[in-house]
DNA sequence: AAGCGGATCGTCT
DNA sequence: GACGATCCGCTTG
């Protein structure tokens, strides 16, 4: 075993700091290009780096689930910087954010898409549906929803955990990769302040959900 | 290659 | 009782 030399350079990077996710929104959205998310359930490792994010600026964002005030499902958003908010949306999927700003202050980052790097078998086996119909590799981790199946992030299981805590088995690592080219788009999905460019993707990336077609020349 | 609509249920009004 | 920070499959060009 361990034959991936990635592998080793992950297993042992330190979680990413409170005070990285102490900031807001749309700074941590633009660090967290590049990084890496990782799950850690008994011996089994999942790693993927993250190639596309969505800021929600808190209680002034109308598209932000904080817009409301705080609630039973929102809480989290509303306590320390660096835990997960997991929501459960249109009957089928969950979604993965990271919580931002101090306590008392709503902010989050929604975590959309990233490049399988470890536990792809796993990872196939969680979503299951349609591995090789469209995308191969892509249809893994290429969407929030996606994303979140193929970690088996669930609302009961990962809501409230702590990113800079090993011990979650669910957090963000530096390996030193930084992405080139940072593109920011409006987000997707939403009605409300649907302007903004408060989406953010590494340039080119083929991992990033939606429209990031190849160019011509597309191969087979 | 791109566009449309159904599925499906927790959360808040 | 309505709607949503989505995905998938089917249809059309």
């Amino acid at each position: 075993m361990c034959a991936n030399p990635v592998e080793k350079i992950i297993r042992f990077l330190p979680p990413l700091p409170r005070e990285f996710y102490n900031r807001d929104p749309r700074e941590v959205s633009t660090d967290l290009l590049g990084k890496i998310l990782v799950r850690r359930t008994g011996r089994k490792l999942l790693a993927a780096r993250i190639v596309e994010v969505e800021a929600y600026l808190g209680e002034n964002d109308p598209a932000a689930h904080s817009a409301v005030g705080r609630t039973p499902r929102n809480a989290v958003m509303f306590g320390p910087p660096g835990f997960a908010y997991v929501y459960f949306i249109y009957g089928n999927h969950y979604c993965l954010n990271v919580s931002c700003l101090p306590e008392g202050t709503a902010g989050a980052i929604l975590l959309r898409a990233a490049e399988p790097l470890l536990g792809i078998e796993i990872m196939a086996k969680a979503r299951e549906v349609a591995i090789d119909t469209t995308g191969g590799l892509r249809n893994l981790t290429s969407g929030p929803g996606r994303l979140a199946e193929a970690f088996g992030i669930t609302r009961s299981r990962d809501n409230g955990k702590d990113f800079t805590d090993q011990k979650s088995g669910l957090f963000i690592v530096d390996d030193g990769y930084s992405a080139l080219e940072i593109v920011t788009t409006a987000r997707i999905g939403i009605t409300k302040a649907a302007e903004l460019p408060l989406r953010y993707l590494i340039a080119g990336n083929p991992f990033v959900s939606g429209a990031a077609r190849l160019k011509s020349g597309n191969p087979g």
